[in-house]
RNA sequence: GGGCUUGUGGUAUAGGGGUUAUUACGUCGCCUUUACAAGGCGAAUAUCACCAGUUCAAAUCUGGUCAGGCCCA
């Protein structure tokens, strides 16, 4: 027998990483390879990555995800189309904040600020190495050489001119409005980032009093807040109460610098059946005080100061953390004998995301951009872009039917865009530096080329250069970006926002991929970004995906104490090392174990077993005994066909292939064009569908046993048709399994798969998808599966082996008349050596 | 509490009024063929989440319920 030419008897995890290694130690070569060239004359294929924040852990799910944006990169190359796939990291933000926090035990605000920002900047590029080791693990394509960090000089003075831009066509407003505060990290957060614990807090039964002198009992959990309260409301229709409506009520407790009752109104918004019945509605406890306070014109309160504290206006309470003031309050009041009852229930307390402190609403002179009047804009353009899938367009429409407030975009933190302003003594001016330059205002005086602005009118007063010494001194903005401005940025900054001509042809960018957990957020401020700025989509394709669960369909995460770890995964088997993994289930522990998977077939999975946009289980165990096998098998394929030598051109066809050949290159013409179809609507799982059934099931159970005697004597037809297969499959599938396809076909054929960066074509053209004869072809393909399967199994029940003659084998009809030169008969008679 | 979304053998899927409900993996049994136990043949496993309704006929259409997910209050 021939010598194979594929030395390894099977694919393996160390086998993949040395491929791996070798693929990613030649900068120049890699560059050549993936590298973005904006001069290309092809189409331009921008991807818009999601840059991942570096944490010390990258979610397995995240990283499955990433590498199905790497098979989407690749796969658009192989369609011939100059793609860029960038490589961003996203490290503006409170996370890291908090990581360095925690790490040196001290809060942020008790260190020099620049201090500060040099142990944020060092501890997140200890981060960023990580990450960036297994986004090569896992073979992402992604143009390292031209990474982006969000907190680089470069990055950040795009969003600072964004923002310049905006404030420019007056999309920014800067206004004195109820915002989400978190008092514990001091500040501000936009509704996103809200999520809710549930807790359990003491709802208490306070006795207020009328001004006529009738007793009520009104149930609330902050009772803190009363020296806040605007008004009192019951339910216009509740009958209970309309006398008391129009009149006045006594505040119950203690409070300076406001008066001391207030009106009893009514509002709908008022639950009857509720506790009394009676709302007091304070600044601010919750989005309805918010609501009912504008509804009714009143003037809010400001009852917690920016250190969480109470102010003045709480009167004895003052100064006292808003823990401390509640449960003095209630002492206070119980004392004087005013709390009719106190129940302890569980309720949903507003935190925020990052910090999980309970938030409170506060007045604060806030920069916003406006949002609210550009909906309708926003829809129009978002209805010309393509959802994969289609479905979740809508949980992008949900988010936009909820907003109804501006996006406040100032935050009280350091690692961050600074906001790129300064203010005249007097606060009636603001100076804002040119575009492209970043600013640090805080620490910085604007630079040359700076405008100054009237504060309220936005009209350009004059250049900085000229006016400073009239204006004399100014002072830096403090406050920063929330990070979503930065990252919303993100498809402007790859698609050449800073040079015009590349922007032009990439923008709007061909794809958004991303998780549809950040619809609300990145997604929805990005698209708010391309409607202010260009009243554009943004995207030409958004791509949805869902998250990655646990075996049991449940969310991954530390409490559940469920999570897998993707490098865990990435390097099982590698050296001989197995992985095992215990995991949380919902009854008991349970312990996974696998002996090898590795990226090869991690992606292999994820591409076939999840369909974009549903949620996926990840179970290590299933993912190798389901998809392990495959990789197995097609190394086999290559394996076998590399016995046999590889013909000179394997570009055209020889003359005369007989009708087996025609047959299999006529299927393997069918699953081409449905593989460059699924890939051209970006459709990974049917591409990926196509690949396994052909390479795992007719190729080699049917054809390559039909050709095996054939190619045993050289014969130039079957190595013909057998090298074409393999060395187009391979390119075909090169997207999904890059280090397995590039090994194998340099090994055969001395070229890359990777490197493929056109469509291969039909092997022979009458043969072609929809020709007659490649039509013909193909409807033979049930007949001679099941035509094959009987017979084994014919054989099998006569006990009779397979490679031994049997007798009264009728080949049906179909098979045998089709034409003159297209008659199964000979080689299946040879094939099952029948008599 | 509300909105959206998903629910088809163990797992992943196809099908969008009439099928014997598709396919693959897994499971079980048997068999060993000059690439391959990573193979071959066969079998079992699904009242298509549940309950009503429309219809001659529902996995498919309608309404409700339940469960998971995402989001919101």
């Amino acid at each position: 027998m021939p010598k194979p030419r594929l030395k390894d008897k099977r694919w393996s995890i160390d086998l993949e990483k040395r491929i791996q290694e070798e693929h990613y130690s030649d900068a120049t070569s890699y560059d050549s390879r993936y590298g973005f060239n904006p001069a290309s004359e092809k189409e331009l294929f921008v991807i818009d990555t999601p840059p991942p924040y570096p944490s010390g852990t990258w979610h397995i799910g995240a990283v499955a995800q990433y590498s199905m944006i790497d098979v989407i990169a690749r796969s658009q190359r192989l369609l011939g189309k100059e793609v860029y796939f960038p490589w961003g990291v996203d490290r503006n933000g409170i996370n890291i904040e908090f990581t360095v926090e925690k790490n040196t035990g001290r809060k942020m605000k008790t260190y020099d600020r620049a201090e500060f920002l040099d142990k944020c900047a060092e501890t997140i590029e200890e981060f960023t190495q990580a990450m960036r080791k297994t986004a090569s693990r896992v073979g992402l394509s992604c143009h390292f050489a031209n990474e982006y960090l969000t907190d680089s000089p470069e990055y950040r003075s795009v969003t600072q001119s964004i923002f310049i831009e905006l404030f420019e066509k007056g999309s920014i407003v800067e206004d004195l409005r109820p915002n989400i505060y978190d008092p514990i990290e001091g500040t501000t957060i936009a509704d996103a980032e809200v999520e809710r614990l549930q807790r359990n807090t003491n709802l208490v039964d306070v006795i207020w009093q009328t001004e006529s002198g009738e007793s009520l009992s009104i149930s609330t959990t902050r009772p803190e807040l009363i020296c806040a309260c605007g008004v009192v409301v019951v339910h216009p229709d509740d009958e209970r109460y309309q006398h008391l409506v129009g009149q006045k009520i006594n505040l119950p407790v203690e409070v300076s610098g406001r008066a001391a009752q207030v009106e009893i109104r009514t509002h709908l918004s008022v639950k009857s059946e509720f506790g009394s019945g009676i709302l007091m509605v304070c600044s601010f406890g919750d989005q309805n005080d918010v609501a009912v306070f504008r509804e009714l014109g009143l003037t809010p309160f400001q009852a917690i100061g920016l250190d969480g504290c109470m102010t003045e206006l709480a009167g004895p309470l003052a100064g006292l953390s808003v823990k401390d003031a509640r449960s003095q309050v209630i002492e206070t009041l119980e004392g004087q004998g005013k709390i009719e009852k106190i129940e302890q229930r569980m309720q949903e307390v507003p935190v925020s995301e990052r910090g999980k402190n309970p938030v409170e609403i506060i007045l604060l002179k806030e920069w916003y951009v406006k949002q609210t009047d550009v909906q309708d804009k926003m829809r129009k353009n978002i209805e010309k872009i393509n959802f994969i899938p289609p479905r979740n367009r809508q949980l992008l429409l949900d988010w936009m039917d909820n907003i109804s407030i501006d996006w406040p975009i100032s935050r009280r933190r350091w690692y961050h865009t600074e906001i790129p302003i300064w203010y005249s003594l007097d606060e009636s001016k603001i100076i804002v530096p040119p575009k492209g330059v970043y600013v640090q205002p805080w620490r910085q005086q604007p630079p040359s080329g700076s405008r100054v602005l009237d504060r309220e009118t936005r009209q350009v007063l004059g250049q900085w250069d000229e006016l400073s010494s009239s204006i004399g001194e100014v002072i830096g903005e403090e406050k920063v970006f929330d990070t979503w401005m930065d990252s919303s940025n993100s498809n402007l900054y790859v698609s050449g926002y800073s040079d015009p001509e590349v922007f032009s042809r990439a923008f709007p960018t061909a794809l958004r991929p991303q998780g549809k957990e950040i619809v609300r957020t990145w997604l929805y401020y990005t698209l708010l970004k391309s409607t202010l700025l260009f009243d554009k989509p943004g995207f030409s394709n958004v791509w949805i995906d869902g998250l990655g669960m646990d075996p049991w369909g449940r969310k991954m995460s530390k409490s559940l104490g469920n999570g897998i770890d993707a490098d865990s995964v990435l390097e099982c088997g590698a050296g001989g090392r197995t992985g095992s993994w215990k995991v949380k289930g919902p009854d008991k522990t349970v312990s996974l174990k696998a002996n090898k998977i590795g990226s090869e077939c991690f992606r292999l999975w994820k591409a076939c077993e999840a369909q974009v946009g549903d949620d996926f289980q990840i179970n290590p165990e299933e993912i190798e005994k389901k998809y392990f096998g495959v990789l197995t098998k097609l190394f086999n394929v290559a394996r076998f066909a590399s016995q046999f030598d590889c013909p000179e051109n394997l570009d055209t066809a020889p003359e005369g292939l007989p009708v087996e050949d025609r047959w299999i290159l006529a299927e393997f013409s069918q699953m081409m064009t449905t593989v460059a179809t699924s890939w051209e609507s970006v459709d990974i799982y049917s591409a990926g569908h196509a690949l396994k059934s052909f390479g795992t099931g007719i190729l080699p159970s049917h054809w390559l046993e039909m050709a095996k005697t054939r190619l045993y004597s050289d014969d130039k037809h079957a190595a013909w048709t057998i090298h074409r297969i393999v060395r187009d499959y391979m390119a075909m599938f090169s997207p999904i399994c890059p280090f397995f396809t590039h090994h194998i076909s340099t090994t055969l054929y001395g070229s890359s798969a990777v490197d493929v960066r056109e469509f291969p074509a039909m092997p022979v053209e009458s043969l072609a998808t929809g020709s007659d004869e490649g039509k013909a072809m193909c409807n033979l393909t049930q007949t001679i599966i099941e035509f094959n399967s009987d017979t084994w199994k014919t054989k099998k029940d006569a006990g009779v082996s397979l490679n031994q003659p049997i007798g009264g084998i009728i080949i049906p009809e179909k098979l045998v008349n089709i034409e003159a030169d297209a008659d199964f008969t000979e080689i299946l008679t040879s094939m099952h050596s029948l008599e």
